[in-house]
DNA sequence: CACGATATATCGTTGGGCAATCTATCGAAA
DNA sequence: TTTCGATAGATTGCCCAACGATATATCGTG
């Protein structure tokens, strides 16, 4: 298993990676990151000090919204996208692959160019 | 002309991206700046109080060195990458290319949500 | 001469990431 | 039965990077 990102790397990109998730369909705190942990191979770790008050900004910002559930015996708090989150989620997630771009222009010799997904 | 990258988008990755200008030559702060304006369509917009203190951070750190050069009139200080600094350039660049990958699998709904009660 | 572009530097604000810490419950092993 | 790790959520405080604002100085052009 490779190592953990470099601390900064991820950083700029987490709102889009929770909407992205969120977009598949609702899902509560502790389960979005070890999706994200997983998806990554383990190399992306947002820790819970990251992780929540991350939702509730998304929260406040009415891009997500949530709501307790205990009934599984588990208390858990779900979270799903809103419309605004998904208007968000689209322009953020164009703004991604036109940034992953520039990116592979500066780079040239060190980006190995990911075909891009449409 | 796209819009400008919201605000966040790019960090974590401009030490990657001035690194990557810097291992095709030796340039100056004015000149990388307006070379990643240049190469994004004018989208990565990187500011004088970004620039300048990331390259006295990374030079500190001996990723790159300086030289001044009045020479042509104008005063500059040229930047160069080190040794140092090509190895770590490599590094973030896998990770780059790593994370980029990460991100396009959690954009696609490459795996299944936890079906939510009810 | 005025003015915009070139060129570098730094200050102060701001806001987010993260480790640490806390609470609480569950299931399984000892 | 007690213990312990995993699950689940929240918050505090530190640290540091991005950025706008500001300063200085020079160059070329109208």
């Amino acid at each position: 298993m490779p190592n953990k990102f470099e601390t900064d790397l991820m950083r700029g990109s987490l709102d889009l990676m929770v909407l992205s998730v969120l977009d598949r369909g609702t899902q509560y705190g502790y389960a979005i990151q070890k999706q994200i942990r997983e998806a990554s191979g383990g190399q992306a770790k947002m820790s819970a000090g990251t992780m929540y008050p991350l939702l509730h900004r998304l929260e406040k910002q009415k891009l997500i919204r949530s709501r307790w559930d205990d009934s599984s015996g588990r208390r858990r708090k779900w979270y799903s996208i809103t419309a605004m989150g998904k208007k968000r989620l689209a322009k953020q997630a164009t703004q991604w692959n036109q940034y992953a771009r520039c990116m592979a222009t500066i780079m040239q010799n060190h980006f190995k160019p990911i075909p891009h997904p449409t």
